[in-house]
DNA sequence: TCCGAATTGTTATGTCAATGAACAATTGAA
DNA sequence: TTCAATTGTTCATTGACATAACAATTCGGA
């Protein structure tokens, strides 16, 4: 072989761009590289890529049930348990009890979890800016828009 | 919460849209509804999303070892082998030994993994159309063009 | 008002994709 | 020739989910 004697970049081979020329495959990887970068990026605050949206939801939707927040986050009930497990244990967040209904648990962001919040957001923001600081702010709009609509076409084809 | 008080279409709500302000969200929420309608298109045709991809690549470089389509493919050689385990016992692609290194297997397909391939690239074509139907050629080319910067740049930044 | 159905959070268990560590066989290089 | 590197493999483990069953609680209709 070759064609490709000791390339480092492997990543501009002609087999990786006959799999490119699937868009599912370049999602894949886009995902790939980012959630390795996010990952980094969150590691010194304590959270996890798994643990900053729930954080995300809470902040912005004080006294949201758990069930509520499976339905936002697309994860199952039971996934939500241990992950809220885990914001309440590093003391992000706390379980309060609902009036009207002994069923429900309402989730708040605690003072340290704010702060935690804060720079969480601050940090992800900063590691968006680096990853996509080739694209120009219309390219930036323009993918998100992208996806927002193959996401809601598929979403709405599952009914 | 009188402001959702009984949306089917969950993907809507205030919450969703403050999650999505975070491309990498995006990106994974995008992720999930490829993966999903991937993994119905390719059960007829008894592959898997995971199968999917390697299935492609020895089609388009017959002969390739197993470290090298771990190398395209992104993932470790000891992941390679059950995936090219399961395509060799649906009798999709074989293993053949190498001329000069014993050590080496090199993956061809069979003729019948042949007649697979084309009817899976038919089926992930059209899985594809279906689901980027809304989007204009041109914007199919920006988001994969976008994505392959992505892509590309946080690769390069890894070294 | 009462009783069956639905809802909420939870546990236990499984699955799927992928990783890391160790290993034998083989090859390459000093 | 001998030591380092490479290839494929096994095994144990992880992470991020899903499914199924369950107790406690609430709701809705006879």
């Amino acid at each position: 072989m070759s064609d490709t004697p000791k390339d480092q970049v492997s990543g501009d081979t002609a087999a990786d761009r006959f799999l490119q020329q699937f868009t599912g495959y370049r999602i894949k990887r886009a995902l790939l590289v980012v959630h390795e970068d996010m990952t980094e990026t969150l590691v010194p605050l304590g959270l996890r890529v798994g643990t900053f949206a729930p954080l995300a939801v809470v902040a912005a939707n004080p006294g949201i049930s758990q069930t509520k927040l499976s339905d936002v986050l697309k994860i199952k009930r039971s996934g939500v348990v241990a992950v809220v497990d885990e914001l309440e244990r590093i003391g992000a967040i706390e379980r309060k009890p609902v009036a009207g209904d002994r069923r429900t648990n309402a989730l708040f962001m605690t003072t340290a979890g704010g702060k935690l919040w804060q720079q969480a957001e601050a940090a992800i923001q900063a590691h968006e800016d680096r990853l996509f600081t080739d694209l120009t702010d219309e390219e930036n709009d323009q993918i998100r828009d992208l996806l927002s609509r193959v996401i809601l076409r598929a979403e709405r084809a599952k009914e």
